[in-house]
DNA sequence: TCTGTTGTTGCAAATGTTTGCAACAACTCG
DNA sequence: CGAGTTGTTGCAAACATTTGCAACAACAGA
């Protein structure tokens, strides 16, 4: 798949891609360089980051922002998801792109801006979250 | 306003909202800080950078990603939008919030998910740009 | 299999942004 | 107005991520 798009494959790429493949959910650049080295001493951070975002740019992994670090997941075809990403715990929840495909429709329909939402993201509190909130720093 | 929130009145503050105010559009974190230090000569980046982030805090400025770096732009309550920011020209569009607001009704009434949609942006193609697709020029 | 081309790596330095800390100054109270 | 409290500043160092570059190695062609 990579080498269609003309790149060659190297020892670190396949290694990088078995740590995340393995890993089955979202996985931090620097967990990645972590598990990385111990399989390989001389794998760098910087071949982490170009790799997995060279992996993201050829749809292999879908890269998540998770708080302000990066994330990333294998990109399984027949179940392509967004994420809710809790601002208070981190967590990341999964949405279908169904719930996007009308916002998305209107934005190319009224401006003729096309979004990129083949994996998109987003920020906010989750129902455990608020629930445990209890300041009283509400605001809508 | 500020003073309200327990924060205090500086000359820093008063000097760097004047920059942003008085700018009319989206500023650069780089571009107020060279304004700000021609008026004064010990401004530090660091403050700029606190600053602007309690400016957002406390609603009083909007913080908008335009690529990979911070732009600052005062908040208009009369005139509140959204971002469709432009990956090739990097141009930033206003959003009228109404195009969200059924999508944000979605979240929590199925997920129990808020959304941090105050300030919401995009990225994407501009309809401009997609014109010129292959074209390596861009413009704002 | 050997060899040349060219994409890739490791390193170090630079990027934009955040943070710890001691000196400082805005505000409060008297 | 003057002193104490505590939020704020400037500095430097840390942070996650990106980039320039020379040595290197994957692949293609002989």
């Amino acid at each position: 798949m990579l080498r269609r798009q003309g790149h060659r494959i190297t020892p670190q790429r396949v290694l990088l891609l078995s740590v995340v493949a393995e890993n089955g959910g979202h996985i931090g650049v620097d967990e990645v360089f972590r598990q990385a080295k111990e399989a390989h001493r001389y794998m760098d951070l910087a071949t982490v980051y170009r790799t997995l975002r060279l992996f993201r740019d050829a749809g292999v992994v879908t890269e998540v922002e998770i708080g302000d670090r990066l994330h990333y997941e294998l990109t399984l075809p027949w179940e392509l998801h967004h994420h809710m990403v809790c601002r208070e715990c981190k967590g990341a929840y999964n949405l279908s792109p169904h719930y996007l495909e009308e916002f998305r429709e209107t934005l190319v329909r009224e401006f003729g801006f096309v979004p990129d939402i083949e994996h998109f993201s987003i920020t906010g509190v989750c129902s455990h979250c608020q629930e445990q909130a209890g300041d009283g720093e509400t605001q809508s």
